[in-house]
RNA sequence: GCCCGGAUGGCGAAACUGGCAGACGCAGCGGACUUAAAAUCCGCAGACCUUAACCGGUCGUGGGAGUUCAAGUCUCCCUCCGGGCACCA
């Protein structure tokens, strides 16, 4: 017969018909174990039920659904569990964040991944004794909740509201240890009052202005996207839609200003990946050069060209011009075939970006170009070169316009070749080779030939010497060019942290007032899908008075991008009930820099260059000391299914809560750091899911079982009479230990931790009888259950909780010091020596630990296999590698 | 085109500094328990050859070359898959 429930505790405290019953039927039962609920209930109601248990008790099924309805709200109700000490505290800080998710309403696998990584992390932290800030929140504002509004007539907010409600709950059921009580939410005042005191702040700096620009419009989003958010030439969010071209009075704010200690910060980075760091350096694309003035022939006009390459301009042989560059604009008016041809060319190019892959498809089209008839003077040597437009010069970059320079570029030599322009080599290689190098040349490691004065210079030297000249006779001047370009942050949506602006006829852009804010977001509002921005056409939230002259004033109607908002939640955590300051500095200052960062590499650019941008920001508006967010980061890979990403555009999403109903919390979150190491992409396989289940089946029916119950009130091992099978079930344990140990403190392979956890529960379960027989003490018994559950605390912190309480531990725990390693105890005494001949293995010899070489070489010669092996031969070389093998050169 | 990953049994993977390739798990097969099934437990499991069976042998980490007593791991060349950048002057 078996008598089910947990423990004698969870009996006394919940022991009633009532919910006996049901939390049997809380699991997917069946018939058989509906009528096993009643035997429990004629248990419960004898007087002596706690003797009975203990003489009868047999192992009992582990039941996920029952560990969680009993733990989560116990959980729940102890608000100091997984609260963080304020600063101050004796335990030294450690700050793990994971990126915060868009509140779509559901948790997506990919979520579960991310935050089992973290978790786990928290909870080893926790266990090493550090004060760990583990908080959650929600990247509230944006698109997704005006398309609901609009879908199902519910409010932005209110749908919001509720898909966070229903999100914080499936966080809740899968066990996450978040500190509720630093929750941000970005789409309420109390956060967003913040984006816009930033917003001021940076104006007052001159780090926020207002152009007329050329801006990405999507047409579904009905909005502006920053640079960043343009994916092959379409939206971000609408991998189909083209993003088109408009031009608008935007706000954007100086990242560039920034450009240069953003690349050189990625330096010290080295907590970094270096593919995100890579990335960054790559999207900020700076590139050292000169600027060099062209006047050009019979006009006062003067075209500057951008050039990392100065040394090569003598061999100068036209200038190129982007189409839709002012002076090429002017060349075109004057001369209808110019400007036909110029014409021709953006709609080429536009046509190209509308080809999808915009970058393949310019890359694509053959370069081609327009003469227009004029001259520019090359200010170096006085010499006249033709002035063209090519459709192969992009205006947005350094200056729109080029020196061609055919002999040592490649695109410069592919035009000239098909225009026939002249090519003039100008820089020799410094060491002449047999064929000659080919044209064109582009290496630097030369010489300047044909150079007028500068001629024998190294490609480096003339570079300085040159660019020195044109700075000295006003001609032109050494210069860093970014690709990075200004964020564009107006979008003409109304689900934003409103822009804190006005327009006064009188007094034109005025800042709102810092005891104005927030500038509240209009809640009853019609969500439609005209043009412009919604707050438009709110008459209320429009119209307001100028602050200066008390007439009447417009309010700006664009709202922020929402990567605003996640460029500095972080820092709210650390102080997320302030109501006089987005933080207290001297809060931030503690828990700053963030210890490790983890989310997926889809943000390696955009939020975490926007966020160490803002970061740079708020340490010049004194606020805070450090320059970077966070000191290490980590990118976890994508959860797979059948071969692709999850989807729902491919239909093979799994549901957490799916999963939670199958196999339990514990399984699921296990599962996603078991399946592969972290930073690769996981293959989610739902029988492997199964397996875990399995697996903590197992453990729970071993620490169920008759010889784990009686060692509850054992007492201290004693080192000192261990018996052999005592020894090696410590000997693995110690060796779990320190494996487990050296990976949360380096290379994170969770997996081989789980599957080392599995080892060793795989040798308790082959002790079985011998735990049971008393051939292994109780108190060895005891030791290796308490341990085995402090190393699954991390990862499955449902049944760990459970075990814990079992075995009468006290206090939570995820707050139980982790276990420690013990070297003597994790010692091997005998070693196995694998002998090769001649690199092929033939035998594996037992040797007591720490034998001599000596020793290990006569073992290995005295092995028959070896000397049958060895035999009528000689022994050329012996190689012996103390703990690793022995291998014999035979000839 | 350039940069960064990756390729190991039927599948997910392991092997951290060159030292027994395939730990751990999934799926599979055989057995025990059961009237039966499920669950559980025990065992087998890279491929091929050889054998009645054991024994034994050969090959094997995408392909090819190399360094080494020894290569999944290091070097060079190539193929394929994934990601990023892409006329950036």
């Amino acid at each position: 017969m078996r008598i089910a429930l947990h423990s004698s505790l969870s009996f006394g405290q919940h022991g009633s018909i009532i919910s006996a019953t049901h939390r049997v039927s809380a699991y997917r039962n069946t018939e058989q174990r509906q009528s096993r609920a009643v035997t429990i209930v004629v248990v419960m109601t004898d007087s002596n039920h706690q003797a009975n248990l203990t003489e009868k008790s047999e192992p009992q099924r582990y039941t996920p659904a029952e560990l969680e309805a009993k733990w989560q709200p116990r959980w729940d109700a102890d608000e100091s569990l997984y609260r963080a000490e304020p600063a101050g505290s004796a335990r030294p800080k450690y700050y793990v964040l994971e990126m915060l998710p868009y509140p779509s309403g559901q948790l997506h696998m990919g979520h579960v991944r991310n935050y089992s990584i973290g978790d786990a992390l928290a909870r080893y932290m926790w266990m090493r004794g550090y004060n760990v800030l583990h908080p959650m929140g929600w990247d509230a504002f944006g698109l997704p909740a005006e398309n609901a509004a609009l879908k199902n007539n519910t409010p932005p907010r209110e749908w919001t509201l509720s898909n966070i409600a229903a999100m914080r709950r499936q966080m809740r059921r899968m066990g996450f240890s978040y500190d509720w009580s630093t929750e941000v939410t970005t789409c309420l005042p109390e956060y967003y009052r913040w984006n816009q005191w930033f917003f001021l702040r940076m104006f007052e700096r001159d780090l926020v202005y207002r152009k007329q620009s050329k801006v990405n419009w999507c047409p579904q989003c009905a909005t502006v996207l920053a640079n960043e958010q343009v994916v092959n030439g379409c939206c971000w969010r609408h991998e189909d839609t083209l993003v088109e071209q408009r031009n608008l009075e935007q706000w954007f704010f100086r990242i560039t200003k920034y450009a240069d200690e953003l690349v050189a910060g990625l330096d010290q980075l080295e907590g970094w990946p270096e593919k995100v760091r890579t990335m960054q350096r790559n999207w900020i694309g700076r590139s050292e050069g000169a600027y060099v003035d062209f006047s050009v022939a019979d006009s006062a006009e003067r075209i500057t060209v951008f050039t990392t390459r100065v040394d090569t301009i003598f061999g100068a042989t036209s200038l190129q011009l982007a189409p839709e560059h002012a002076v090429a604009k002017q060349f075109a008016a004057a001369d209808a075939n110019v400007g036909a041809a110029a014409a021709a060319m953006i709609e080429q190019q536009k046509i190209a970006r509308e080809s999808g892959d915009m970058g393949a498809a310019m890359n694509e089209l053959e370069k081609h170009g327009v003469f227009t008839g004029r001259y520019a003077i090359n200010p170096f040597n006085g010499e006249k070169v033709p002035v063209w437009i090519a459709n192969y010069v992009l205006l947005d970059y350094g200056t729109g316009a080029i020196m061609s320079v055919p002999a040592h570029d490649e695109r410069d030599f592919d035009f000239a070749k098909k225009y026939d322009l002249p090519i003039v080599p100008v820089i020799e290689p410094a060491v002449q080779s047999d064929p000659p190098a080919e044209m064109p040349f582009v290496s630097e490691d030369g010489v300047l030939i044909n150079s007028g004065e500068f001629t024998g210079l190294s490609c480096e030297a003339a570079q300085k010497k040159m660019a020195a000249q044109a700075e000295a006779k006003n001609y032109g001047k050494a210069t860093v060019v970014f690709r990075l370009k200004d964020w564009g942050v107006s979008r003409q949506r109304y689900w934003g942290t409103p822009i804190p602006m006005l327009h006064c006829d009188k007094d034109g852009l005025v800042p709102v007032p810092e005891d104005q804010l927030p500038v509240l977001l209009p809640e009853q509002i019609e969500i439609t899908q005209q043009g412009g921005s919604p707050l438009g056409r709110v008459p209320s939230f429009l119209n307001t008075t100028c602050p200066k002259c008390g007439g009447p004033a417009q309010r700006e109607t664009d709202t922020m991008d929402t990567f605003v908002d996640s460029s500095w939640y972080f820092y709210r955590y650390a102080d997320a009930q302030n109501s006089n300051a987005a933080f207290d500095p001297a809060k931030v200052a503690y828990w700053f820099p963030i210890d490790q960062y983890i989310g997926g590499v889809e943000h390696a650019i955009l939020h975490l260059i926007y966020s160490r941008f803002w970061t740079r920001v708020m340490r010049d508006l004194g606020l805070i000391k450090n320059s970077e967010p966070a000191t290490r980061l980590f990118t976890q890979g994508m959860v797979i299914k059948d071969g692709s990403k999850m989807s729902k555009s491919k239909g093979n999403v799994v549901s957490p809560d799916d999963m939670i109903a199958r196999y339990g919390a514990d399984a699921t979150r296990m599962y996603a750091l078991f399946a592969a190491p972290p930073d690769r992409d996981l293959d989610w396989q739902e029988d492997g899911v199964a397996g875990i289940s399995r697996f903590l089946s197992r453990v729970y029916r071993l620490a169920t079982s008759p010889a784990a119950q009686r060692s509850i009130s054992a007492g201290t091992v004693d080192l000192n009479s261990l018996q052999p099978l005592e020894q090696k079930l410590l000997r693995k344990l110690h060796q779990t230990i320190a494996k487990i140990s050296l990976d949360f403190d380096g290379r994170w392979h969770f997996n081989t931790c789980i599957a080392a956890i599995m080892e060793l529960v795989n040798e308790i379960s082959s002790a079985d009888a011998d735990l049971d027989s008393g051939v292994v003490t109780p108190a060895v018994v005891r030791e290796i259950f308490t341990s085995l559950t402090l190393l699954l605390a991390p990862f499955a912190p449902f049944l760990a909780a459970e075990l814990w309480e079992l075995f009468g531990g006290e206090g939570a725990v995820f707050r139980t010091p982790w276990p420690t390693f013990n070297p003597d105890l994790a010692r091997d005494d005998t070693i196995e020596v694998p002998v090769q001949v001649n690199g092929k293995l033939v035998n594996v010899v037992a040797m007591p630990a720490g034998s001599s070489e000596d020793a290990i070489r006569e073992a290995a010669l005295a092995d028959s296999k070896v000397q049958s092996r060895v035999a009528g031969k000689t022994v050329a070389k012996i190689i012996v590698v103390p703990g690793k093998l022995v291998n014999l050169v035979v000839k």
